[in-house]
RNA sequence: CGGGGCGUAGUUCAGUUGGCUAGAACGCCAGGCUGGGGGUCUGGAAGUCUGCAGUUCAAGUCUGCACGCCCCGACCA
């Protein structure tokens, strides 16, 4: 009998870059392709991609959102209306500049992101205080030219859900902002079972453009951070560069206050780095694309048939089940690929389970595998399952969290912090006086950024952590991806 | 965009001081025996050795240039 060639996947603790791409390329979630930094998402990943969408989907429908679509190319001179967001998005740029043989005369940029195009046409929209709040959302592609890529996590093209809100006050904005982080927070603690920190980010942080951006933030197992949604009020800058503006009730010609929030394909990354282990992955109930797989052990009639009737009692439930009855592979082989593949449940059915009345069921989450006695034959399987993939999606949840508890430090000196960014890294929750110069010299020695400012956080009396002057809060520090 | 590494079968790689009719393992295809942790036997298909130019009787191997990919930094969701 030959073993498995763990060399295959490097293990998690001690390579983990290497351990990523190996997980995500054999568990066939993704594939390089011909184009640098451009990733090919398999079916497998899809999926994945296809369960966030219609989760996030209906939560945004429930406020009423209604989904659009706007074109891949921009105007340049729309780019350059809000002078921080030109600034900002303007090296990441990929720009058409010949169209059907002939150079144009004006370039088009393919969208690193849709606010100007979007506002153009809100500003002819948008007349009335009838017309608000205007809530639009698009899942689409953007393109980001970016210099150095990574699977999922950076990407030159990368697919996403931007959200772009217009309403008549600064506060009706600002609430809008933070119900879709809510959602976000919601989506990534329950379905992706990965806890976030919710907060503000510091203004060299913030979206170019927007007057103030909230986000979360994920610490990962090797200690870095990261962003899994961001939801920014834009006050009325881009309203004012793209002249939004409406007639209040009192007959005054106002401009609009904005959001705009968006979570992307990168979190599908974060859930792989949370969750997998040696074996690769390991994927939440909630979000995979297979819940239980089925393996018959045996060829007999009566497993065959057991396999059946479980699967239709599963099914029957809504579990998203699947039997692995290829001829071609041995039952070990099946065991290792499901278990790559990170799928929660297995359900082994051979002579055993038959002539004992009983399911031999393996967790993923654990490796471990049980037997459970069945009382009789016609007692059903699915309250087992059930509370078990229940159990798993909780577990997963718990065990990050506690990860992350374990791994925020409250620190009062410089010199703890650079020790801590030196050795273990992870949280670092430490006060700040939001001077950016302070905030660019910690990154520079440390490569800590501020993540955020935690949304319920207290104003307290402290010191900089690194200039000593008088700081009123605690900001988390992390090296982010 | 800087630094490093590498381009040979689908994949991972071997290929000696230049001698190649270019190999292995895994994977793939056909069939047999199997089946509780990547089982096994037999047979088979599979290559513009990244490209271009050069040196040479002879280039996968040496030289130059180009292109591509991976890793590490700065930029970023």
């Amino acid at each position: 009998m030959k073993t498995f060639d763990k060399k295959e996947i490097k293990k998690k603790s001690t390579d983990f870059d290497r351990w990523y791409t190996d997980v995500i390329l054999r568990g066939e979630l993704a594939d390089y392709s011909p184009v640098k930094g451009c990733m090919i998402i398999r079916p497998y990943g899809y999926e994945i991609w296809e369960r966030i969408q219609s989760f996030l989907d209906g939560k945004f429908k429930g406020l009423g959102v209604k989904n659009a679509y706007f074109p891949l190319f921009i105007p340049n001179s729309f780019l350059k209306k809000e002078k921080e967001h030109v600034e900002g998005f303007s090296p990441q740029l990929a720009v058409v500049t010949i169209g059907g043989g002939e150079k144009l005369a004006e370039p088009l940029v393919v969208r690193p992101t849709s606010e100007t195009i979007m506002y153009d046409a809100y500003s002819r929209w948008i007349q009335s205080w009838r017309d608000l709040p205007l809530l639009l959302n698009l899942w689409n592609n953007v393109v980001r030219w970016e210099k150095r890529t990574y699977l999922f996590l950076r990407t030159t093209e990368f697919l996403w859900q931007e959200g772009h809100t217009a309403h008549a006050s600064f506060e009706d904005a600002d609430n809008f902002a933070k119900k879709i982080l809510e959602i976000y927070k919601k989506f990534d603690e329950e379905i992706l079972a990965i806890p976030v920190l919710v907060g503000r980010k510091s203004q060299s942080e913030k979206f170019p453009g927007a007057s103030i951006t909230y986000a979360l933030e994920s610490l990962m197992p090797d200690g870095k951070v990261i962003q899994m949604g961001t939801s920014h009020h834009l006050g009325d800058n881009f309203a004012k560069a793209f002249n939004i503006r409406y007639l209040d009730k009192k007959g005054q010609l106002q401009y609009v206050f904005q959001t705009s929030w968006a979570e992307t394909t990168r979190v599908i990354g974060a859930l792989i780095m949370s969750h997998g282990d040696d074996q690769g992955l390991v994927l939440p109930p909630k979000i995979t694309p297979i819940q239980v797989i089925i393996i018959p052990v045996s060829r007999s009639d009566a497993a065959v048939q057991k396999c059946d009737n479980i699967r239709k009692e599963l099914e029957a439930d809504g579990i998203r089940v699947k039997i692995d009855n290829r001829e071609e592979k041995t039952v070990g082989w099946k065991f290792n690929e499901w278990e790559l593949k990170g799928v929660p449940i297995r359900i082994e059915v051979g002579e055993n389970e038959i002539k004992n009345n009983e399911l031999t069921i393996y967790r993923r989450d654990l490796n471990q595998k049980s037997i459970r006695q069945l009382a009789d034959k016609n007692q059903k399987y699915i309250s087992n399952i059930k509370d078990l993939l229940d159990e798993i999606q909780k577990a997963l949840f718990e065990k990050m969290k506690k990860f992350r508890e374990e791994n925020t430090h409250e620190v009062s000196s410089y010199d703890e912090f650079k020790e801590i960014m030196k050795t273990k890294k992870g949280l670092i929750y430490a006060f700040w006086c939001e001077d950016a110069n302070c905030e660019a010299k910690i990154k520079a020695e440390t490569k800590a950024s501020t993540r955020v400012l935690p949304l319920d956080a207290k104003k307290e009396q402290g010191r900089c952590i690194y200039c000593g002057k008088v700081a009123s809060h605690r900001w988390y520090f992390a090296q982010a991806y």
